[in-house]
DNA sequence: CGACTGACGCCGA
DNA sequence: CTCGGCGCCAGTC
């Protein structure tokens, strides 16, 4: 399999209402130190395909697009819609970052 | 093929 | 907490 489909497939993982890092998606779909590839993967979701990019934010909570921009207004509002706070491009992953369960993961990540 | 470019991450100042 | 610098890696030119 294509490692953006292990990347899209990780990401549609992450329950609503919580948030992943890039990195923590790549160890997940089993690519260590490829977050970079996590964003790339992430722009470009086919159309007809369904994933939650959204709930994808940086290690340290940030929103990786720039304060104000489009793409963070867009990122902020998708998060809030379902619970998540975001304050000045932020969230606090203490409260809303994914602590996955082994058990689930290796119920729904069936690469 | 080498240079450059990021939806990244970590560390030190 | 914010920068700057550097390592990383796939894609692009």
């Amino acid at each position: 399999m294509d490692n953006y489909q292990r990347i899209w497939r990780t990401v549609q993982v992450i329950p609503e209402g919580r948030v992943a890092s890039y990195g923590q998606v790549a160890d997940l779909a089993g690519l260590p130190r490829r977050a970079r590839l996590v964003g790339r993967a992430l722009g470009a979701v086919p159309d007809d395909l369904v994933v939650p990019w959204y709930r994808v934010l940086r290690s340290d909570g940030r929103i990786a697009f720039p304060p104000g921009s489009p793409q963070a207004e867009r990122q902020k509002q998708h998060l809030q819609e379902e619970g998540v706070v975001v304050l000045n491009n932020r969230v606090r992953l203490k409260e809303f970052g994914w602590r996955p369960d082994l058990a689930e993961l290796l119920m729904r990540l069936e690469f």
